[in-house]
DNA sequence: GGAGGGTATGTAACTTGTTTCATAAGTGCA
DNA sequence: TGCACTTATGAAACAAGTTACATACCCTCC
């Protein structure tokens, strides 16, 4: 149901101008990157399969003395199919997210070792918030602010909207792993016994189906 | 680097208790399903291989008129392997969200149509924030507040932490989704000319690199 | 003169995730 | 009586994503 969505954020991109495989995954690190992520290898082979079903056309420019770029453009076809796809329903994503799932298990570990590990991956997300902050601040010097500007004066409009969405999601990350560190630092203080005792697992055997958890 | 991370997912469910396929299958949808998801013909596949690895071992129970039950425990060895990836740092997750996707492409699309896909994923994340709700408040009922319950009464606690991961992550979104309308709804009523009119892809064209979107 | 980084394109092998199909019995309901 | 749903397991095929490798030339800095 979900199926092939590679090819439409490559189309999104080559709606613009057309664009070598090179220059698409450097654009994916730019822009795309916010909400979604390809390797180079993963962009040359379907750029290749969109070649096959004549979504995409491409057309070799030699260059002396390097490889030669293999320049791709949206076919008539191909437009239709992206607005096809831009028109149908999105289910909800499924999330993954492998620190949660370590979090999930923290259970089994010393308090001070999931409390270091949170802190550590705090630091990460507060890196990413920065530069997804350095590109907000670059759009609104170049175009303005988002809200008040003519459609004629910001045909990025659209694509800003998204950036916002990542911004507000690494806020939020933040702000949960702190609140979870505070968490279990109050726990921690309320313990009668010793620290750093490794938590019975036989406590939580029958009690966890039932809970639904 | 991130390598197989189901695996993990599996052996915290059996660290409670010996588990089927189809028991794990049905624990992923009740609360891994927060943060990551798999099917049954997934798990499965990976359990098979983990008992190869001699991570977990099963034992049959035999039913009449029902296929038999292969009921799958944790080895020290796996448990040694949980505990080992759980002190691993964890990367910063590759965030993949179809609809984010399609926003950054509604600039080929008439705001009208934006504007209602937009509405009606947010219907969808409503639900979904209204389940979570749902289960948060059966974890209240029985375990009481998140905060302030003593250790022994609650060994849920870091699988709970979890959760308000989840309600946070889906009340972020839909305050964004319910912005971008009116973002959308007030650049809309800004213009001078008729409403409907698709955008001119040639604006774009010129400027999106410069901008790095 | 060499090391490292950037430009530019790919192949091969592998892992992970999804979809479809197959089997087989029990339960509930209209 | 038949239909749909739940329990319970699994094979096979395919799609998507990652990692390692291969090629080949440019420029800059030390």
């Amino acid at each position: 149901m979900a199926g092939p969505v590679l090819r439409y954020a490559l189309l999104e991109l080559l709606s613009d101008r057309p664009l070598t495989g090179y220059d698409l995954t450097k654009r994916f690190g730019a822009s795309l990157i916010f909400f979604w992520h390809a390797g180079h290898t993963q962009i040359y082979r379907e750029l290749k399969r969109m070649e096959g079903e004549g979504w995409v056309v491409s057309r070799c420019e030699i260059q002396d003395g390097r490889p030669n770029r293999k320049v791709y453009s949206v076919t008539e076809k191909g437009k239709e199919a992206l607005v096809g796809w831009l028109r149908t329903e999105s289910l909800l994503q499924q999330p993954k997210d492998e620190m949660l799932l370590k979090v999930f298990g923290f259970g089994l570990l010393p308090p001070e070792e999931a409390i270091g590990s949170l802190e550590r991956h705090l630091g990460l997300h507060e890196k990413r918030l920065e530069t997804f902050r350095g590109v907000e601040a670059g759009l609104r010097d170049r175009w303005g602010p988002l809200q008040g500007t003519p459609s004629e004066k910001d045909p990025l409009f659209c694509r800003r909207l998204t950036l916002y969405q990542a911004i507000a999601g690494e806020e939020m990350y933040i702000r949960w792993c702190r609140w979870a560190v505070e968490q279990i630092r109050i726990r921690e203080a309320a313990r009668p016994d010793a620290a750093g005792e490794e938590v019975k697992t036989t406590d939580a055997f029958a009690v966890s189906a039932s809970a639904g958890l």
